[in-house]
DNA sequence: CGGTTTTCATTTGTCTTACAATTAAATGTC
DNA sequence: GACATTTAATTGTAAGACAAATGAAAACCG
């Protein structure tokens, strides 16, 4: 555990950022017991209210996880995929809503993103991602059922999609770019029309991985980003002039 | 701002969750300043160390900041693109580090999304973009570079390949996928031979962005995939044998 | 001796109080 | 009016205390 790696800002801050640093880089290991707050006062010659603040700090980034009791403590924590998922749609859900993100670059990166995984799914698909495709389709034709729904179970739509390609690592980058969307997608009113033209896009889509054509799938998806595109762009300009 | 939200856990936890959710849901607006700490800790009825513990928690996920002195206090930050970038690549990096993701799960699920830009980059590349990849392929051709700066010099590269499709959204998420890998790829020693073919492929796929010719810079990424996860396999297995 | 209960030490969670450091505004001074 | 000084508000840090949880060890009982 180094010392003052930024002797700039406050000690909480500089703690947290020592201690992280011996965990990033292998030094701490997974479920290892930091030394209790008192000896880490001591170490760092700080009060113990300055550990817990760095502690706290640690504990946001999922990094460490705190038991009560004797033999409790600070353990390093094993950053989970669900844990990783969260901190990640927070965190794209903010940078779109507080960088005037334009729902035409928010829509092309997720739509990239997902593209990247069609081949993929079309390839690996199994039964069971291809019947959480289909319900949520079946969901979608329901015509009872409200925007806000709508948009949940096209998100878990996409979700299946991007699963059925099988790589955690991009289940876990496309849950960021998928949910984060949601929010501007819910502000689409979508009419009976566009909601059966979307349900036919992704029926197209699941036929296409169901028989294992990824080309078909990709220019199904593709034109579904067009067609979503559109959709949002109306809703934008039209939010504009009142 | 609600309270008890999840009466299970501790009070610093409920109250970050508590203010997080204000910021999120927009009740609380970009650079509009939070209530004092005494103050807060008289809202909460807790003590100030705990309004200050909770405070620490969203200053970790960048959510707000903080600013000493007369009409100083907490202020709800705006998440940048880079604050966002730095935030994913710790939790990337981790994940990849305490999950034991394999080399070939994590190079594929990098080729893909990397896969995802490429088309776009061959529309809108300009001339700063491929410079800076010339540039780094310049740098990969030294013979005297070390493991390390090659490695460095790739992440560059592919970053400057993400940037060229111009959409900061993508330019995020790939952030993570990209300089998450790069602990796994410092692994591999880089023989002339190896370097020599990747030097050469980069080129391709600079070629290709240059020309605009989309297909021709897919297919190069994807034999470049292909040679890496051969790369990193064989490191792989090496490792395993002692 | 075996199982159960109690005690106990350790550790985190929280509160209280106090003071230092910082900073912008208000005030005073020339 | 320009500049220096004071002041009030606010975060940063410290020290000490007690509550609550928890598992281990000790004491107890059958």
């Amino acid at each position: 555990m180094k010392t003052d790696p930024t002797p700039r800002r406050d000690l909480s801050t500089r703690i947290a950022h020592s201690i992280r640093d011996a965990i990033v880089e292998g030094r701490m290991i997974v479920d290892e017991r930091l030394p209790s707050e008192a000896e880490l006062a001591e170490r760092f010659a700080v009060s113990r209210p300055t550990v817990r603040e760095a502690l706290k700090r640690l504990a946001a980034q999922s990094l460490i996880r705190t038991e009560r009791g004797a033999f409790g403590g600070a353990f390093v924590n094993r950053l989970s995929y669900a844990e990783a998922h969260g901190q990640q749609i927070t965190t794209a859900t903010l940078l779109l809503s507080m960088n005037a993100v334009s729902f035409a670059t928010a829509c092309e990166a997720r739509y990239a993103l997902e593209g990247a995984c069609v081949a993929l799914a079309a390839a690996r698909r199994e039964a069971g991602h291809l019947a959480a495709m289909r319900a949520e389709i079946a969901r979608q034709a329901r015509p009872d059922l409200s925007d806000e729904g709508f948009c949940a179970s096209d998100v878990a739509f996409h979700r299946a999609l991007v699963n059925a390609a099988r790589n955690p690592v991009l289940s876990y980058q496309l849950a960021g770019a998928v949910e984060a969307m949601q929010p501007l997608m819910n502000m689409i009113t979508f009419t009976a029309r566009s909601r059966g033209a979307i349900v036919a896009l992704h029926t197209r889509i699941a036929d296409a991985i169901e028989a294992r054509d990824a080309a078909t799938a990709t220019a199904a998806l593709e034109e579904l980003a067009g067609y979503t595109l559109t959709l949002g762009q109306g809703v934008m300009a039209a939010r504009k002039k009142p």
